[in-house]
DNA sequence: AGGGATCCGATG
DNA sequence: ATCGGATCCCTT
């Protein structure tokens, strides 16, 4: 008999530990193993963490343990699910964020492979039948038989079943032993192919960056280049080199819609072997791609955050594009970061890790100028393309607006006709979905709230519905107040769907196309919508930073930030950075060809740093004032944060421990360790239970980190509650 | 008394 | 996370 610890598929902090069960069956089973077992009554699936064989019987082990061990009912794999390498990340990464192991194997996984119930329905392997030629011998068939034969024959031997046609006939052949059937696995997610393309010259900017990357001995490097310098270049150079080293590359892009261009960039230059991984492949394309990267058939994958787990071997290189992108945070358990993921991978394979970006987030910029990452800089658009001018428009003015529209200022209004007249395109940013960003009763100033989260409902005309962005709640949209029955409702604040209303309102013959996740709901969409805009099918694209990031429009000459507000007056530290970012990544797309592009940014703040910065495309000048104020208010980079969450059905239960965590932190006066809070997040009550948090600031993990073990290990043994460690979070 | 909602502890 | 047993609550 064997017996074997078990890690549970609930990944609660309660349930964080092994629990044992016996195998009495034949089957192989070991470490990294799913099982399927029997726990409180439910059939659920876990995952072996070790193993012993022993002679002794059940009744004995019970004794000796002093619990009932139960037995598995069936061993799901016939081999352990993640090599050496991934085993050995996925306690790194339990360790450095403080989560369940279990969430962190069920993250690095394709659905139909991960540890959890879900698995069980998830896609199986798919095969093609195929006719595989035994013997040409042509003796006593029949013509007919003899032509199928030989048309097998002269597809090399194996030809796809269903091209066979005729069925009877082959059934003949099968008998005679002329052929058999045999399976092949086959892929279900069709990579374009594109015609390969002769290496591109680089430019001596672009060389330089190579060499320096290839030269430096340190593992990471930051690659910071304006809009336009051509880091992709850089990206295919790199990875050519560390192909012909027989090395594979991984290369990650922030965003699931900036994959297609991606692929095209490597597929052009290495066709034939690039995976893609990324988590709106359908379950089973996923699974071809995990199955086929895992045995080993590719050299390139290309990806979103989760592909930092691709089970590729032999990693030479990984490139995080848009490094400064918020969405490599995971911000569901666990919370891990892929850039500090890739740098763990990196460190195994003695790989380097190359961030890109125009405007690196402050900890990398802060790490590269400390020495700890290599620094290359690529300061020139290619072909001295000049960098778009720029006007900041005074919201709060009203000479700003004429009586034409109350969102667009007479100068946005103005510029836009002239591309209009000039046949060109125009892309306007609101970073709000939806039509309004709440409605409230006139009457007696009642606000539409999420009953699950209490946060403002967004009313989306599409639909005609409330949505709650957070947990996805929605309700049809009430013609009255349900507290006082008035029927004044007053929409206030306003997003996308708006936009392209006044747009239409305004100019009513433009063709306006509006992209944001509500339309990314619908697979192949944003793809889709980015592709009738690039065919200049449309004239104007309304949409949220999605439309910011990355993507190439040559035609686009006006860059408008409807409202440059949205984000900065949010209470976070990062807010400043974070409205930095999205203006000059905004401002960034506009004339990137040959034509000359400008950018209209409207401001409530038009004084405040990060716009005026923003505007200029000063990122030298707004990492150092940021850094300042940073310093000052002792946030990361100066300092390093992590949260810890008390969840509980009983309110009082959550305030009472989260203070009692506090309290004990601070009477344990560990050095340049604070504690901020304990406060009620901004989702504080949410699926009927309440939530209270703590962030802890530290400057050295060395103390607080050990403590912070331990504490986690007293609190599995609470009843009535969970508990949830961030990281670096980026949610404050 | 009985059915449904809610709380709470245990789960191998 | 999820189950089942205990408890509470309201109706009958």
């Amino acid at each position: 008999m064997k017996l074997l610890e078990v890690l549970i598929e609930r990944k609660v902090q309660s349930l964080n530990r092994p629990f044992s069960y016996a195998y009495f069956g034949t089957k192989d089973v070991g470490v990294g193993f799913r099982v399927l077992i029997p726990f409180a009554n439910k059939k659920i699936v876990g995952y072996v963490v070790s193993i012993s064989e022993t002679n002794k019987s059940l009744e004995d082990i019970q004794k000796e343990l002093g619990f009932k061990v139960s037995s598995v009912i069936d061993v799901i794999d016939e081999k352990p699910l993640l090599n050496d390498e991934l085993m050995r990340l996925a306690n790194e990464i339990k360790d450095h964020y403080c989560a369940p192991l279990i969430s962190v194997l069920q993250a690095m996984l394709p659905t139909s492979l991960k540890p959890s119930s879900a698995s069980l329905k998830g896609p199986k392997i798919a095969y093609d039948t195929y006719v595989k030629l035994l013997s040409d011998d042509e003796s006593g068939l029949t013509p007919k038989q003899i032509e199928l034969l030989r048309r097998i024959k002269s597809a090399d031997g194996l030809m796809l079943k269903k091209d066979c046609k005729s069925p009877s006939i082959l059934d003949k052949l099968v008998a005679s032993n002329r052929v058999d059937f045999v399976k092949v696995e086959k892929t279900r997610l069709e990579i374009p192919e594109y015609k390969k393309e002769k290496v591109k010259i680089l430019t001596k900017d672009q060389q330089n960056a190579v060499n320096s990357i290839l030269n430096t001995d340190k593992t990471v490097t930051l690659l910071q280049g304006v809009t336009g310098s051509g880091k992709t270049e850089v990206y295919l150079s790199l990875s050519e080199q560390i192909l012909k080293q027989g090395r594979n590359v991984l290369m990650l892009v922030p965003e699931i819609s900036l994959t297609p261009v991606m692929v095209e960039y490597f597929q052009r230059r290495f066709s034939g072997n690039v995976a893609i991984l990324h988590s709106e492949l359908t379950p089973a394309e996923k699974y071809d791609e995990y199955r086929r990267i895992s045995r080993g058939e590719c050299k390139i994958i290309v990806g979103a955050r989760s592909a930092v787990f691709a089970p590729l071997d032999n990693i030479g290189l990984i490139i995080l594009d848009e490094e400064h992108v918020e969405s490599y945070k995971q911000d569901v358990l666990p919370y891990y970061h892929a850039r500090e993921v890739a740098i763990m991978r990196a460190a195994h394979f003695n790989s380097k890790v190359i961030l890109g970006s125009a405007t690196p987030s402050l900890e990398t910029k802060a790490r590269a100028m400390k020495g700890v990452y290599h620094y290359v800089n690529l300061p020139n658009r290619i072909n001295q393309q000049e960098l778009p001018k720029t006007t900041i428009i005074d919201l709060s003015k009203a000479s700003s607006f004429s009586r034409e529209s109350m969102m667009f200022s007479s100068y946005l209004i103005r510029e836009l006709q002239g591309v209009l007249d000039r046949k060109e395109q125009a892309i306007l940013l609101i970073n709000r979905r939806g039509y309004s960003g709440y409605i409230t009763c006139r009457n007696c100033g009642h606000i539409f709230m999420c009953p699950n989260c209490g946060i403002a409902l967004t009313y989306h005309k599409e639909d005609n519905m409330l949505k709650c962005h957070h947990c996805g709640y929605v309700e049809d949209k009430s013609d009255e107040c349900p507290e006082c029955g008035s029927k004044y409702l007053s929409k206030s604040g306003f997003g996308t769907e708006r936009i392209v209303d006044e747009v239409k309102k305004i100019f009513p013959n433009a063709r306006v196309l509006r992209l944001d996740s509500d339309v990314g709901e619908v697979r192949n969409n944003i793809q889709k919508t980015i592709e009738v805009f690039s065919n200049q099918e449309a004239d104007i694209l309304v949409g949220t930073q999605m439309i910011a990031k990355g993507h190439d429009f040559p035609n686009v000459t006006l860059v408008g930030v409807v409202l440059a507000d949205i984000g900065l007056s949010l209470p976070s530290f990062r807010s400043s950075e974070r409205a930095f970012e999205l203006i000059t990544q905004a401002v960034g797309r506009s004339g990137r060809a040959n034509k000359t592009g400008q950018a209209i940014i409207q401001t409530f703040n038009p004084y405040h740093y990060a716009i005026q910065l923003a505007a200029k495309q000063n990122y030298e000048t707004f990492f150092k004032k940021e850094m300042s104020v940073r310093k000052v208010q002792q946030y990361p980079p100066y300092t390093y944060l992590t949260s810890l969450e008390i969840i509980s059905k009983n309110e009082e239960v959550a305030v009472e421990l989260i203070h009692k965590i506090a309290e004990d932190i601070i009477s344990k006066e560990f050095e340049n360790v604070t504690v901020l809070g304990p406060v009620s997040p901004y989702i504080a009550h949410e699926n009927n239970s309440y939530h209270r948090l703590i962030l802890i600031k530290y400057k050295n993990s060395d103390k607080i980190k050990p403590y912070l073990d331990r504490l986690l290990e007293t609190l599995k043994s609470k009843s009535q509650i969970d508990v949830k460690v961030n990281v670096d979070p980026y949610n404050f």
